[in-house]
DNA sequence: CCAGGATGGCTAATTAGATTAGCCTTATGA
DNA sequence: TCATAAGGCTAATCTAATTAGCCATCCTGG
């Protein structure tokens, strides 16, 4: 019988696939192996076991994630490079559903996991962005963490239903983008600091 | 043999126990009945399944997250305000990760749905402290949502692992508030909305 | 007090899914 | 050419959820 010649990497995009396209909540080994065309006990020669195969999948979403918003910054400062992010993300999110919903949940303890890199990656981009407001260095970890906050709050719950925001979901994303604008802007001008 | 004269509510609150203390991932119907002394299958004499006691421990988590922002804002306004309702929800969610956890990732489709009445509780008490800040009735959707985003977001980060954010921690939370604050002022003042 | 249904427990059995053990063929490379 | 590693397979095991069906307890009305 012809061997399918399968990598760990084709196991992880089918799983990826799967995870986008019927939902984080059925990825799992049957359906993967059924996508790829063998059987469930082969997939372990490619991967641990489930938990191995979902931290991948959300290592690949926050890698390509990382890729996305770099590319989309090239260039870019200011307000410019903040709505660049958030579009990017949010397309993002929109098209992958499933790949971030596996990253919600996952431990970021051990330094050298690729998805600990992956991560460090894309909040690196984020604050090069960032630095464009004008933040100082001792803020800048502040900074970063809430928007962070801010970025996984709403991609996470898009990814969980897509939002039912009636037909306003536009503006809002417009408003919410103007509204860490002139937060970012506020909190690096001395005045504003010495206000607070 | 005694009968155990178990109520629904009985099983959901060792439910919530159990996934506060071994983590969200650990909450099975074995682990539960195990709990209550009793077998997995008399279990479903109170639940529909595992999906419904997943649900309805969300339920409980955002009801009572609700009540505690509710009384957290009782005579606060502005600043004062924001910082009791992000207090009180980092305190939830540190003291209660296994059901802030359950709430991730449930879908809010059907208004009926006990989970949606309860989540739409807990935005009318953001909504509340909201006004306070003078937010125009049309843009309050946006700003609920908007906010909705950052708490959900570190709320899910923190119930997820916690934070590995070293020592500081708490600066990098006190910094997230003033950011929000700053940022609520500057958008409900006509000025900053033209400037935009 | 007693019949009788509803309630809430149980055991046994089924199912689905992950995982392991061990076989066997293909590909590769000395 | 043949030794061997890699990658597929079947069969079996294990865990967890779920269902079926039994039986004791409880409560209620006569």
């Amino acid at each position: 019988m012809p061997r399918a010649g399968l990598s760990s990497q084709d196991v992880v995009a089918a799983a990826a696939e799967l995870a986008d396209e019927a939902g984080y909540q059925e990825l799992t080994m049957g359906r993967v192996a059924q996508r790829l065309g063998i059987r469930t006990p082969s997939l372990y020669k490619h991967v641990d076991d489930l938990a191995d195969l979902r931290r991948r999948v959300a290592t690949q979403a926050v890698t390509e994630l990382g890729e996305a918003v770099r590319d989309a910054l090239q260039g870019r400062a200011g307000l410019d490079a903040l709505t660049a992010t958030l579009t990017t993300i949010r397309a993002y999110v929109t098209v992958h559903p499933g790949r971030y919903a596996a990253t919600t949940g996952q431990q970021l303890t051990d330094p050298a996991d690729p998805l600990v890199t992956a991560t460090t990656r894309l909040l690196g981009s984020i604050a090069a962005m960032l630095r464009g407001y004008g933040i100082a260095d001792t803020e800048m970890n502040h900074a970063i963490r809430t928007l962070r906050c801010t970025i996984h709050g709403y991609a996470a719950l898009q990814a969980a239903d897509g939002f039912q925001w009636s037909a306003d979901a536009d503006e809002s994303f417009g408003w919410m983008i103007r509204f860490l604008d002139r937060g970012l802007r506020t909190m690096c001008t001395p005045a504003a600091n010495a206000a607070g």
